[in-house]
DNA sequence: AGTCCACAGGAAGGGCAGGCGA
DNA sequence: TCGCCTGCCCTTCCTGTGGACT
């Protein structure tokens, strides 16, 4: 239960009466409608009695499905324990089919293991302003050795030196971890790359061993052939999850997460199948069962139904749509609203008419349109992003185009269409 | 077969802000 | 304070594209 103190004029220190069930000496705020709110929460039986357990970034001590993958990654990073250099690792798959989790779950037990001769470092490139580029990931490694240094300003090979002399300056092996290395090597090219897999050869007590993670199955074959074979000298495949595996999944969660009697028949199948039509995600299905269970929660009800599942994925897909056109900024947002507005008319726009619509919003708000390259940069972003869809298309005599769709249901498309109109009048 | 159109998209570089060391 | 370095956003210049038209 919540434990908190009354303030002088009885409300808690968030403003907020206590419940009368669970809290005496109720206050002034204890007739309002937020009261009731939470107080409806307190009361409420919880679907999830273990939330945490529900979030991606936890890590189960027993992964369904991947025994094959943790024992195969064992045997390949186990020459640590006799104080060998594994080889460098790399590992593809399609999202959430369970290679960050395996990567960090086998390194973090031969972390135990190895008794202080070990160090992991995770970085994710795909973290924008993290590990993105080259000086953010030379960065970010000399912060997880005790260095600190700034954002940017230093050169970069001044920030290299740093992290070579943190790597070397105890004996020890360790373990970088790249997630979404496609990223990196797409922003900052594959150079880091070949000086990362070559730094051992100037480490004189350290040896350090990469493990590369990509969803892009193709990444491997388009590196230089000199980084290619040093970094991928082992090669690992995670195979994507079928509904069956995705429903024990979600067993094993919801064994550490909630009660039997919170999730009703058939709820696990259901969010395991539509997992499983987009390429055996296990993400996906944990995001659509916690989102499930809180709406489930929020309408007051103590268990999971079939039909909250149905409003869970609709919530998901419309929230990830929101807030990514929320945290674009204005420019990316006019092209939008361009786009949005062609859509009314006619359902396949052409970047000719976006830039005509574009800059004349631009002069209706007091925007300083940008030029047609740089819009059409902004419209591939979008598309990136799965707010639209595009196509190149040419036209004969009339010219090449991209051929744009807003990839939105009609109630997305509403909620799109007020926001930008918020946003631009 | 050659021309044309309306872009797409790569490359190079400018300008700015944030940060460092001298 | 200055010179240098970085990331980021943007522009300019340029080549490439592919199907309709001549």
């Amino acid at each position: 239960m919540v434990d908190v103190k009354s303030g002088s004029n009885g409300v808690n220190a968030a403003g907020l009466g206590p419940a009368p069930s669970a809290m005496t000496g109720m206050g002034a705020g204890s007739k309002t409608p937020l009261y009731k709110v939470f107080n409806q929460f307190l009361e409420a039986k919880p679907v999830f009695t273990n939330r945490d357990a529900m979030n991606i970034s936890f890590t189960p001590d027993n992964i369904p499905h991947r025994d094959k993958q943790v024992e195969e990654l064992g045997r390949m990073l186990a020459p640590v324990l006799k104080g060998g250099k594994p080889s460098n690792i790399f590992i593809y798959g399609k999202t959430g089919t369970g290679k960050t989790l395996v990567a960090k779950y086998v390194t973090s037990e031969l972390e135990k293991l190895a008794a202080g001769k070990l160090k992991v470092v995770y970085v994710n490139c795909k973290m924008k302003h993290t590990a993105d580029t080259e000086y953010r990931l030379l960065a970010q490694l000399a912060k997880e050795f005790g260095r600190d240094v700034p954002f940017t300003g230093l050169p970069t090979d001044m920030i290299y030196h740093a992290v070579f002399e943190a790597i070397d300056s105890v004996e020890q092996n360790v373990i970088l971890i790249v997630d979404e290395i496609d990223s990196l090597v797409q922003k900052a090219g594959d150079e880091i790359l070949y000086t990362l897999t070559r730094i051992n050869g100037d480490l004189k007590q350290s040896k350090l061993s990469m493990i590369g993670i990509t969803n892009d199955l193709g990444f491997i074959d388009r590196l230089d052939p000199r980084i290619r074979s040093s970094l991928s000298e082992e090669e690992m495949v995670f195979p994507p999850y079928n509904a069956v595996q995705l429903q024990d999944i979600l067993k094993e969660r919801l064994s550490l997460a909630a009660n039997k009697e919170s999730v009703s028949d058939g709820v696990v199948a259901k969010c395991a199948a539509l997992a499983a039509q987009e390429h055996g995600d296990a993400r996906r299905a944990l995001d659509l069962l916690r989102v499930a269970g809180e709406l489930a929660e929020r309408s007051g009800e103590s268990k999971i139904l079939i039909s909250h599942v149905d409003t869970a994925q609709e919530k998901i897909d419309q929230d990830r749509v929101i807030e990514i056109t929320k945290a674009q900024p204005r420019q990316s947002q006019a092209i939008l609203y361009a786009i949005v507005q062609l859509s009314q008319k006619d359902k396949n726009v052409e970047t000719g008419n976006v830039m005509d619509v574009y800059s004349r919003l631009c002069s209706e708000c007091g925007l300083k349109p940008l030029t047609q390259r740089r819009v059409s940069d902004l419209i591939a972003e979008l598309d990136m992003f799965g707010i639209i869809q595009t196509q190149v298309v040419s036209r004969g005599r009339y010219g090449r185009t991209r051929v744009i769709n807003l990839a939105l249901s009609d109630a997305l498309y509403e909620k799109m269409k007020a926001l930008l109109k918020e946003v631009f009048y």
